[in-house]
DNA sequence: GTCTATAACACGATAGAC
DNA sequence: GTCTATCGTGTTATAGAC
């Protein structure tokens, strides 16, 4: 490495270092949900404990930029994921699989370009249901809400027998389902553990089909007497 | 109030604050899951801070002592109502609806008299998919694992159709769907705000119903290719 | 913009008086 | 057994030098 590797290094760190607690922040999201402190992520950023509050004006400032400049690309994917098996339905209503799977793949595999957008909401959504708090269920309701009533929507049209609690009840099941499931879907987790290797942790399109046949049966059972 | 009522209170207190520090501790298991303060559990039952650690040696101790006294009554239920299950299906297999109705009923109304103990398992057990430490594995190797042992092997004779990687995907799907469904059955949750009171989130009846429903079709799902 | 130093607070654990 | 007082460590946030 030259001097100038160097100077062009710190250049670029220097200008960049709001960027980098940002990418580095996504990342602890990812890897360890919200329980992440500024002085690890800044230590990891090679950034100074004070960038965060400088750049950022608080954590709680930091996590809302994150979630700012994730939100658009992953809501973008689901409603065209939606849009698409809509288009693809006709007039006909979409099939549950269709609707199952627009909804868990821009998720699992993220929108393009950014592949874990999807795991930070579902960290998010999952901590907050084991400990709730006011952050958390003002970015569920702004960033997570109407995607939620366009859901409920579509399993109406497709699922006329139930009524509507019961659908409220199954869109919950399955939302549940899904969180909890990917929050383990590590090698060393709970599932990884018990399978003994049996399935494929890292396989995210398996993950994906299996969660879809599994949910759609689920959601077409019966309705109740 | 009497000087010897007093006197009576501050006695009992005495002699029974391991106990009245293990009822609160399960109290706040419930309502807030892992995330609680040796601190603020004293306060609250009326116990000195440093009386976690003269009796239980540690907080973790202190967790140990409650789980110890919860795991077995709530195993005890769990194995009765599997046999009871066993027994009512003869030499057939077990029904779909009767085992998953059999591993959670005990979880959601709890072994007699104490009808929490369930709830406490399943946010300790939450709690580890969202922050998995040391503790909360060696806690759900001990308390859970043969359990789930025995559930796996249900399952697999009741659907002998699916591949053991099959069953284990959908049992975990299952469990997932169980413990962040409970997590959230309390007004002002998500589930009951996004519901708009359509749903009793207070009826335990009514929940152990619709799951059991949504979950013995998912996993009654056709097999994969 | 970046850093050091520090304030202000919460936590678990423990020594030592009673 | 119970209490107070304190230690050591972690956290967010901020003041002030550079």
């Amino acid at each position: 490495m030259s001097a100038s590797t160097f100077r062009n290094r710190d250049s670029a760190r220097s200008l960049e270092t709001r960027e980098r607690i940002l990418s580095t922040t996504e990342n602890f999201l990812v890897q360890n949900g919200l329980d992440l402190s500024i002085r690890a992520v800044t230590e990891e950023a090679g950034a100074n404990v004070a960038a965060v509050n400088y750049h950022f004006g608080s954590k709680e400032g930091l996590l809302r930029a994150v979630l700012e400049g994730v939100a658009g690309p992953l809501n973008q994917a689901r409603a065209e994921a939606l849009e698409r098996a809509k288009a693809k339905a006709g007039v006909n209503p979409i099939p549950i699989e269709d609707i199952v799977e627009a909804v868990l793949h821009p998720y699992i595999f993220g929108p393009e370009g950014r592949e874990n957008a999807g795991m930070i909401f579902l960290r998010i959504a999952l901590a907050n249901r084991v400990r709730p708090t006011d952050l958390g269920r003002a970015l569920i309701r702004e960033y997570l809400e109407p995607i939620a009533q366009q859901l409920l929507h579509a399993l109406r049209e497709a699922l006329p027998d139930l009524s509507d609690a019961e659908i409220h009840w199954r869109y919950h099941f399955m939302i549940s389902s899904v969180l909890a499931t990917l929050a383990d879907m590590e090698v060393g987790g709970r599932f990884h553990t018990l399978s003994k290797g049996e399935c494929d942790v890292t396989d995210k399109a398996e993950i994906l089909r299996q969660l879809v046949r599994f949910l759609s049966a689920g959601l077409r059972a019966p309705r109740g007497p």
